[in-house]
DNA sequence: TTCTTTCATCGTATATTTGCGATATAAAAC
DNA sequence: GTTTTATATCGCAAATATACGATGAAAGAA
């Protein structure tokens, strides 16, 4: 029974969880990419640069933006993309926070 | 039909992925968090402190090191886990190599 | 040899993710 | 008004992930 025991682990636990979920997956590692290539936000190119059906891309584009990595604007039949850089920072500094931290006081490996 | 699709990226795009993966989970990041506070490498401590059984931690640390974040020998009764510093440092500075170096030339918000 | 301890692996059940086609929606073009 | 265009959402099927108990294996203790 895939009893979901998220919740018994720490906040920060889950929420590093979930921004390496976000981005566990190459189509949304791809369209981050062409997010922050691009100068402008971006819409239905992201369907056409990557090998997927619109109606996935725009499936991945909710997650990220569930996520916090991206932020999104509709209007109307366009809509408008872009990286939360703020979101993405913050996330970044605490999984450096974390582990580069610890890593100071035991560089030696033992396995 | 979920056809995997994930040939379809580039290798890089591949690997990035599989490492947020590998993270993209709680326990996992707790199990990382208990290696890196221990100087010693850890065995069955793990599951002490985590709210899991046996068989699942074991599986969770089958992944780390399938990701290759961990490593780890077995000694019969004993096994040894440890943070794999080399791995991690790899992929964490291809991270930030992706998006902060692009994030440079567009930090104006436009959503 | 026969326990005991420590862990890995197998089998299973359930939950979540992934992907697509079909359909809805909403503004602009006609 | 109708049509077109761009995107979101729904519903479904297949794949993966999550979790556990049961069992297996391997080394040391009795």
């Amino acid at each position: 029974m895939a009893t979901n025991k998220k919740e018994a682990f720490s906040q920060k636990e889950q929420e590093l969880a979930e921004f390496a979920k976000a981005m566990a997956h190459p189509a949304r590692i791809a369209i981050l990419k062409v997010l922050a290539k691009h100068n402008e936000c971006i819409c239905g190119e992201i369907v056409d640069v990557l090998p997927l059906a619109q109606s996935t891309v725009s499936q991945h584009l909710k997650e990220l933006k569930n996520a916090g990595l991206i932020d999104g604007t509709i209007d109307g039949p366009r809509s408008c993309y872009c990286i939360n850089w703020k979101a993405f920072e913050k996330f970044f500094a605490e999984f450096s926070g974390l582990f580069t931290a610890l890593k100071i006081k035991n560089e030696k490996a033992c396995c």
